[in-house]
DNA sequence: AGCCCTCTATGAAGGCTTTCACACATCAAT
DNA sequence: ATTGATGTGTGAAAGCCTTCATAGAGGGCT
């Protein structure tokens, strides 16, 4: 476990740079964290006292109203960190997160972590450019429903999907393992708008569908949709 | 103009709580800046390279596209600070920054308040906070448009223009100085739904409207349909 | 006053999405 | 092999929003 932990330190931009002795000092803080799918790691409006990093398996992060309908935010899989923000300021999650495969997670507590940025001023630093990538995300994630259609939408998300956010890929077609009704919740839309949609891609040689997974077959022409 | 920079900081929560002689050296490092209305401070895509604070006036943070579509993100009064996460980790903007109307900034510039930073890990600290406070934002930004329905986030919007994106207030009736196709903008939506959604509100004693101004009567209904 | 520009008001037509309903395919478990 | 759960494929009806077209009202300027 300590193993895995150190080698996911040392590949994310959060610890890169910093020196193997502190690395090691991050290892020991962290505890891991066994989660089976379905299970919930915590709730949108719970206190945030800690940090996560992915060492298998996949989260989603989402927001859901009690009459059912969710917004996925985003999945986080293997190497990703998460969490980060009410690890800063203290304050209550924005999200959900949920494990939507086992999970092997490695968690960092609030005070820990405080205690370790003051000692090492590089590690604050390299804190605030992870935080600073989450708005350039989100401010994309603001315009497109407002510029583009759905179906740009969807062949845009389809290839950040493919490039980011599964594990299999291989070298000029790529799979992403989502059914339409979660690309419905990813993307504030219905489960029968998405296929309809998807229907029309085949056909040009674009994607392939399958229960559960889509292949992608041209990232240049869906690139184009867009 | 130095007086009023120094007001702006000891009262701003990037800078509360600093020594007056940090505050003193970051108001020397800063410099004014003059807009007239509709002139342009930068746009999405230049390098950022400066942080700013509104002394007076309005400056519209948006993103255009090409064919003239425009989507407001927010408006920013006096004692705003805004353009941090260019100045953290000096990449390029995320949107558009334009003076509504005749504007007195204050810039300081990456270079500058790096240094700064290094000698005063408080205002580090502080930066953070301001940083993690936009995620928090714009992930409900992200959530509204999924889970409500435009008259209830048309309402939740004209209550937030008033308690915080207005400098015009008064104790039980407040008002809102954007015309109804600016709140389209704002919503991403069209002008002539704004409209119609707001016809039926006057007639339930909510609102008055008028010429580029709409006054709150009843916080509490708008609040009741959301 | 007269003029112009901006903003509000409103209706009709058309488009896209949602919702509902149902059929069928696939996979896992018994 | 049967059954049940889950995921895909489709069509019809309804709803909401957009776009287009047009009218009128309010303010500022000469």
């Amino acid at each position: 476990m300590s193993e895995d932990v150190i080698g996911l330190l040392t590949t994310h931009t959060l610890f890169r740079d910093l020196d193997c002795s502190v690395i090691e000092r991050v290892a020991d803080l962290s505890r891991g964290v066994q989660l089976s799918g379905g299970q919930t790691l915590f709730f949108k409006g719970d206190d945030g006292d800690a940090l996560y990093g992915v060492l298998s398996g996949h989260i989603r992060i989402s927001s859901s109203e009690p009459d059912g309908k969710e917004v996925i935010f985003i999945t986080m899989g293997q190497g990703d960190v998460f969490g980060e923000i009410a690890l800063l300021d203290g304050r209550l999650r924005t999200a959900d997160a949920m494990a939507i495969s086992d999970c092997s997670l490695f968690q960092i507590r609030r005070t820990d972590f405080r205690d370790l940025m003051e000692r090492e001023p590089r590690l604050t630093t390299h804190l605030l450019e992870l935080v600073c990538e989450r708005p350039r995300v989100t401010s994309e994630m603001l315009e497109d429903p407002a510029f583009l259609t759905l179906p740009a939408r969807l062949a845009k998300r389809l290839i950040r999907l493919a490039q980011y956010e599964t594990p299999y890929s291989s070298p000029d077609s790529l799979e992403i393992k989502f059914s339409q009704a979660e690309l419905g919740q990813l993307m504030s839309t219905s489960r029968e708008s998405i296929n309809k949609h998807l229907q029309s891609w085949p056909k040009e040689g674009w994607i392939d569908l399958g229960r559960g997974r889509i292949m992608i077959k041209d990232t240049q022409a869906l690139a184009e949709l867009v």
